[in-house]
RNA sequence: GGGCGCUUAGCUCAGUUGGUUAGAGCAUCUCGUUUACACCGAGAGGGUCGGGGGUUCGAGUCCCUCAGCGCCCACCA
């Protein structure tokens, strides 16, 4: 026999314990899914997380989630594969890379050349992708780690390949203009994302554009007013509202309605508005309507300094309301007069050399860069008496993150996938219920967005990426076209299964010829090089590889059995901000690609807010790192921690703090000092250093790590579970498995069969439904106030008991087995470490005794067993736990010590006398209570202090002879009189109501008649309570 | 500007189809080291459920409205 004392550790040391544990798994193949027909499968995909950096605590609730759904489906019996893999981010790696080059070494990527660059980037992504690795171990996912993909590996690359040659045959990818966000110092187009606007002064320079042969009557001349001048020179329109009446009527009837509800603050500055807006119907209208006419009648104004004759058009766009009601429409270098001139049908004029300087279309300005244009444009037009007024104004400028240069925006050649019969497809497995989105609220976002059906570009120009697999020759005249078409087709041959090409006619009249691949190193690349083709350098966004992330992942193009077993994948969950980018574009694709939906269930968790309401980021400074939190409180309750925050109908707001590195003092983080490089304890004085640290002094200092102590809950919970099973295992000395006959268990152990029963079920419903936050709560709560404050308390005199002993271990041994299993999927560390000590102490238990499994982990999903639930012995239950906490309530208030027994003597009906007999002992133990008499006739003390029970019909009578404080003792029976006196009032006037009585239900009526009764009683019996102290007292 | 949420105790959040006296954790206060656990136990204080209106016998819960906050999308010559 083993020395109980020395098997399970005083405390639970998380650290070695996870390291080994995770070993054990790893060794034992735990979380390794094969093709199993024997096995119905269940499958999820990890979100990729991007290689740009280390996981946040938003990825460390993305995945606890995760594995929660994939451990208990695991245990459950299904084959269970969960993808582990990561995102290549495209922009957002490359950018940080070349941040770094610059930086360190002072290079760009021109300096480095395209092969170089990308040789660093796999270096990047390598050391990121262990770190990101290492995080997911350690937080216990339990992912396959033997099939961990990259979305730029060779398996996805296949993928992509497959992908982008199917559409390009269906003619789904085009080649189309857009304008992109041109950064002519890095001479690179960059994202969205990585634009901020810059608020500068600049000027609002006006300008005539002179009429051609104006008629009688009509302007002579358009006066515009633009903040880039220059611009001007790829003009090939102005436009002019097509009805400025109405278009102003509708301003002045907002302006109107916006004045009656304003408040007095801004009352004048409406007023203001609406002034002026009078003003420039009086002198203004007439004008525009006259441009309108002339608009129609398809007149000409001459642009000025190069006298090229432009369109008058009408257009929307052009708000009479604002500045001089035209406007100058620039196609190639405005997004929005982009969208003027696609249309109306205007010429696209590109001014701009990739280097920012101006081409040939600007004439004599050929070769200038954009803000020596400005200067030569403007005196030119001065001199020529074209220019009109120049107003100061505060402009925003889009500038480039990176290069802190301002972006031109720059039509640029692209590939589009057409979006029209894609995202149908996509929407109609949403609306038909094919893909099932949690929280339902999510359904609109998706479909809107897919619904306008806007065209993916899927160009970008980049490095790090899916290079497209098209090679091209432009600017040819129709019979080169011919020619080499020609020479294609000797090329291609017979094979047209892996290669296809297209001509494509330009807006110019000239022709291209387009080829694409299937296959990565085809053997015709040179072939088709040596006829002057070269391969578009542009590479994919990174989107269209994650689009194909379930599928790619299982060896799709391949028809491998793992597709066939495991796809579709049951559930995918991530978060909001995606489900358009990504989550959308995988159900077109898997459409697309395999004809079926890629996953079955979308569920959309939180996000996780600072203690200001802002979302974590590096760039704060506010993100926290899981491994920071597993640190100070360890894996599993970074796990509960997270799972009990994640409700879905609010994001989770988590203040954070920075942690002294020192003395462990928690220093609330604020907006100021969490952009300091270092910070001073207040407690201890020591300094430590953040994020930020820069200089060598700064960074010699300790870090002091960002956490949140809103883990300590969590923390708490693993520490008292662990105690619990302490206990238990401390008292299993002599466990003999024995088979249990149900029905025989005294009530104490049928309670708690029951309880185990409603937990299993709530848990079980709770993870299906994606209801983490509730199951976590249902968890918590079962184990801690019931399964240890209460079970295992009434356990010790029990186990005392040689006669009740055997019987006890092994109804305790089999309900610690199931709260192991049941909390496993949000703790498995914890419950791993106990399951193994439980299993040397008692290998074989349960009802009926069988051989635990080597690890909960792979252990057998516990079942609700319907015949356990038993509500009136959970409702007995609850009057027991109600006397309990009377008595311990009048103790409190007397201030009576501990280790003072207090006689009671409980009046209660003849069945609650049924189950309190049993339970003296009980009450002993968990109130100090030592009962005189249970039942019907059981009478008050001389002494009294009454503790009447509502809604139950209990009154419980405490001799407080030895203990009597009077004072304290009235002073709380009239605070129980008054609030009983209340409450009576209260549901007297309702019965008095005589339509709560006709018009409420039945049930209702009576429930609050039978309440109003037990209350009277109570009422009686604390104010006899109440004359007879005072007597005593007098 | 459009869409989606949120506003409940000092803080962070629960609150199922409307139905007894609105809950939890943390923090605060009082008492307590009885051999699983002070990362503990017992108890207490603390809320006119953002404001206003409505529906209903009855509203934290449903409807309207106002205010504030957050996120997504669009837009800002």
């Amino acid at each position: 026999m083993m020395n109980e004392e020395s098997t399970i550790p005083t405390r639970f040391e998380h650290a070695e314990a996870a390291e080994a544990i995770a070993q054990k798994w790893d060794q034992a193949k735990c979380a390794h899914a094969v093709v199993n027909p024997d096995r119905k499968p269940f499958t999820i995909v990890i979100p990729p997380p991007n290689v740009t950096g280390a996981l946040h605590l938003g990825h460390g609730l993305n995945n606890t989630l995760q594995d929660m759904v994939i451990r208990t489906k695991r245990m459950q019996g299904f084959e269970t594969l969960w993808m582990p893999g990561t995102d290549h981010a495209g922009i957002a790696t490359q950018a940080v890379v070349e941040r770094r080059l610059k930086e360190s070494e002072n290079l760009t990527r021109h300096d480095l050349g395209r092969e170089e660059l990308v040789k660093r980037i796999w270096a990047w992504k390598d050391q990121y992708e262990k770190r990101i690795l290492g995080q997911l171990k350690r937080m216990g996912c339990s992912c396959d780690w033997d099939r961990v993909r990259f979305t730029l590996d060779d398996r996805c690359a296949a993928a992509v390949r497959a992908t982008f040659f199917d559409l390009f045959g269906k003619q789904l990818v085009y080649r189309g203009k857009r304008l992109v966000n041109w950064d002519t110092f890095l001479q690179t187009a960059v994202s969205d994302d990585e634009v901020e606007n810059v608020t500068q002064q600049g000027h609002f320079w006006h300008i005539f554009y002179d009429v051609i042969d104006p008629k009688p009557g009509e302007p002579a001349r358009v006066e515009i007013a633009t903040t880039r001048p220059e611009t001007l020179l790829g003009d090939t329109a102005v436009a002019v509202h097509p009805d400025p009446a109405r278009a102003l009527e509708k301003v002045a009837s907002e302006l109107a309605a916006k004045l009656t509800d304003a408040s007095e603050k801004e009352k004048p500055l409406v007023q203001k508005q609406i002034d002026e807006l009078t003003k420039r119907r009086e002198t203004m209208l007439g004008d525009l309507k006259k441009l309108c006419d002339m608009a129609a009648d398809g007149r000409m104004v001459m642009l000025p300094l190069l006298d090229r004759p432009i369109p008058l058009v009408a257009d929307v766009w052009a708000k009479p309301e604002m500045g001089t009601g035209c406007v100058k429409i620039t196609p190639a270098h405005d997004p929005n007069d982009y969208e003027v001139g696609k249309r109306v049908g205007l010429p696209m004029l590109n001014i701009l050399n990739p280097d920012g300087t101006l081409n040939a279309e600007a004439g004599k300005y050929q070769g200038l860069t954009i803000p020596k244009a400005r200067i030569a444009v403007v005196a030119d037009l001065d001199e020529i008496g074209l220019l009109g007024d120049i107003e100061d104004r505060e402009i925003e400028l889009p500038h480039s993150d990176r290069s802190k240069t301002p972006i031109e925006p720059y039509l640029a050649d692209q590939w589009f996938v057409k979006m029209d019969t894609l995202a149908e497809s996509a929407m109609q497995l949403v609306r038909d219920d094919s893909v099932k989105i949690f929280p339902q609220r999510f359904r609109k976002g998706y479909l809107d967005w897919l619904g306008e059906k806007r065209d993916w570009p899927v160009s970008r120009q980049l490095w790090w990426g899916h290079q497209i697999p098209i090679w091209s020759k432009t600017g040819l005249s129709q019979s080169q076209a011919e020619t080499l078409v020609k020479e294609m087709d000797a090329i291609v041959g017979d094979d047209k299964d892996s290669i296809r090409y297209q001509v494509d006619i330009a807006e110019d009249e000239t022709r291209g010829v387009f080829v694409c691949l299937k296959g990565e190193g085809d053997a015709r690349e040179s072939a088709i090089e040596s006829l002057g083709l070269e391969r578009d350098p542009d590479v994919l966004d990174t989107w269209f590889s994650s689009a194909l992330w379930p599928h790619s992942t299982l060896g799709w193009p391949e028809k491998t059995p793992e597709l066939d077993y495991f796809y579709p994948t049951n559930t995918l969950i991530t978060s909001r901000d995606i489900i358009t980018l990504w989550v959308a574009r995988m159900v077109l694709m898997s459409w697309n690609n395999l004809g079926v939906i890629p996953f079955r269930e979308v569920f959309i968790h939180p996000k996780i807010l600072d203690g200001l309401g802002e979302t974590m980021s590096k760039s704060k400074g506010n993100g926290v790192d899981p491994n920071d939190i597993i640190d100070k409180f360890g894996p599993d309750a970074l796990r509960f921690g997270l799972a009990w925050l994640a409700t879905d109908t609010q994001d989770v707001r988590m203040p954070v703090q920075y942690e002294c590195p020192a003395c462990e003092k928690l220093i609330d983080q604020t907006r100021k000092n969490r952009s300091q490089p270092k910070l001073e304890c207040p407690a201890c004085k020591a300094s430590f250093s953040t994020q930020w640290a820069e200089t060598e002094a700064d960074k010699a200092l300790p870090k002091g790590a960002v956490v949140s102590e809103r883990f300590e809950t969590a923390r708490n919970f693993v520490n008292k579970l662990w105690n619990a099973a302490r206990f238990v295992l401390m008292n299993m000395e002599g466990y003999k498995p024995q088979t249990i006959d149900v029905d025989a268990l005294p009530l104490e152990d049928r309670w708690l069969l029951s309880r185990l029963s409603t937990v299993t079920k709530q848990v079980t419903e709770g993870i299906e439904t994606y209801k983490f936050a509730e199951v976590s709560r249902v968890l918590y709560d079962f184990a801690w106030d019931e399964f240890c404050s209460f079970y295992v308390e009434i356990a010790k005199p029990r186990l005392a008991d040689d006669d009740q002993r055997a019987l006890t271990q092994a109804v305790m041994a089999h309900g610690l087995d199931t709260l192991l299993k049941l909390l496993h999927p949000v703790m498995p560390f914890v419950t791993e470490s106990i399951w193994g000590y439980l299993g040397e102490v008692a290998p074989e238990r349960g009802l009926s005794p069988v051989k635990a499994t080597p690890f909960v982990m792979t252990s057998k999903w516990p079942e609700s067993i319907a015949g356990h639930y038993d509500e009136s012995i959970e409702r007995q239950f609850a009057e027991f736990q109600q006397v309990v906490g009377a008595i311990r309530k009048i103790r409190a208030s007397q201030n009576i010590a501990p280790r003072e027994t207090l006689p009671v003597a409980i009046r209660c009906s003849q069945s609650s006398t049924g189950l309190l007999e049993p339970m003296r002992a009980y009450l002993e133990g968990l109130a100090g209570a030592e009962v005189i008499a249970i039942g019907t006739d059981a009478k008050p003390f001389e002494t009294d202090g009454p503790l009447s029970l509502p809604s139950i019909d209990i009154d419980v009578h405490v001799d407080l002879a030895k203990f009597i404080d009077v004072e304290a003792e009235l002073s709380r029976l009239e605070k129980l009189l008054g609030n009983l006196v209340k409450q009576i009032t209260g549901k007297q006037q309702k019965l008095n109501n005589e339509s709560f009585v006709s018009r409420a239900p039945e049930e209702v009526v009576q429930g609050e008649r039978s309440s109003l009764s037990d209350l009277v009683k109570q009422r009686e019996s604390v104010e006899g309570d109440i004359k007879r102290l005072r007597t005593k007292s007098i």
